[in-house]
DNA sequence: ATCATAAACTGACAAAAATCATATTTTTGA
DNA sequence: TCAAAAATATGATTTTTGTCAGTTTATGAT
């Protein structure tokens, strides 16, 4: 990771999209002192489930993946982060080693921020410690919501989602192709499922005329349908 | 629901085993005069998921399920909650409607604490919102954990695992059955399968003399040999 | 005790998913 | 530019899981 050194946390319009809104501007000034900005490349790991991490990084922008290796030496990405997002919160807010490993899926610069500075604004400033808290529940929510997909929905089902959801979070380029280019493995582990599963129902979507498979690039061409697919009719 | 009325916060021992302990004498005392204390009889539904609940249930006996409907008519159970337990903390906090349901599997006495209390000691004390911050913090460990055995552990996987979940959590009886008794459905929709392959899966760690089955209760044999099935051996 | 009902179980089969082998295409870098 | 490597794709097969239909067993109310 190349280190450089220049925004200020103060004027950041990215503090704006997560709990770092509620801090003061002291304490953003504080924060702006022992941050480093990080630039990290495209397939690099920003940290490895079980480490521990001295400090959080807040994303200012690109996209990556939070996942984490089952038993069965599977890797399940457990979601996919976008800018404004801050990676390592809960490890830590619990001092806890890390639960999930931190990959950058495009070119990242990011904004590691020291435990010492977290510790100290979560001492101080309780709406900074209320919105982790609103931000935590909101991540529990949606991984309840994943163990009943991952346990009752079929990969047709949980493709089509994924499929929406990529929509939904990043957008499509001018031609109308999702913008996030994922491997065929990252889907299928985003899904949670074989690759090679994963490509026979894209190809079967394709077949449906639900999608549009141009190598990387993919179309959704039909949302109806694909929400249909989601909800099993 | 009957109501009762006795038992002080402030004297409670139950408030150690939660996010209570972080709270003053006065904070506890003013609870204590809102709060009613209720007897649930088993079966009985405490709340269900899309409700607007007006305050949080402090759980001082009986174990409770907390479930989520899946689209395909499936009732997931997220988790087990013993005695100790806050119940629908997450939707108190947010505001937002429960996203699961939960219903008492044996007899339980629980205090209902309303919402206003709870946002009361959230604004005005800061070592509780932390309190509340580290069991979120913790609850989001074990779902991201549940995504990955959700997604990747094979049924057979998940059963030993649910066993030496309820023997750990819940204890044996004198007959060293476990002590927590579930019916074949409630195993299923922990595991997250059909019931017939439940009790298939049942029948054959009986037959590998792994565990002892009599009726509802269950006795595990050798352990050894579930942690060896959890890791897929 | 008896009946009605629900829960537990079994067998046969169908569907979904994983696995293994191999072919083809795309990407990469020397 | 070309060869090697990686990613994508396909076929054949096995394993796992789900479903349906029906039987047996337990349970509770009268």
């Amino acid at each position: 990771m190349k280190i450089e050194k220049r925004i200020k946390c103060e004027g950041c319009i990215i503090k704006q999209m997560n709990s770092f809104k509620a801090l003061s501007k002291e304490e953003l000034k504080s924060i702006s002192d022992k941050k480093e900005t990080r630039i990290i490349k495209k397939g690099e790991v920003i940290f490895k489930e079980g480490e521990r991490l001295k400090g959080v990084f807040c994303v200012r922008d690109g996209i990556s993946k939070l996942s984490k290796m089952s038993g069965n030496g599977r890797d399940q990405i457990i979601k996919l982060a976008n800018k404004g997002e801050v990676l390592g919160q809960r490890s830590v807010i619990t001092s806890e080693r890390a639960n999930l490993s931190a990959t950058a899926l495009e070119d990242m610069s990011v904004c590691f921020v020291p435990k010492a500075e977290i510790e100290k604004c979560v001492a101080e400033n309780s709406s900074f410690t209320k919105a982790l808290l609103n931000n935590m529940a909101n991540e529990l929510k949606l991984a309840d919501v994943a163990i009943v997909n991952m346990a009752h929905k079929t990969v047709r089902q949980r493709l089509a989602e994924v499929l929406l959801y990529l929509d939904e979070s990043f957008g499509t380029d001018q031609d109308g192709y999702l913008y996030l280019q994922l491997s065929r493995t990252d889907i299928a582990n985003l899904v949670g499922t074989a690759t090679e599963l994963l490509i026979r129902t894209l190809a079967v979507f394709k077949k449906e005329n639900s999608i549009v498979i141009d190598g990387k690039r993919i179309k959704l061409i039909d949302k109806k349908v694909l929400y249909n697919i989601v909800e099993g009719l």
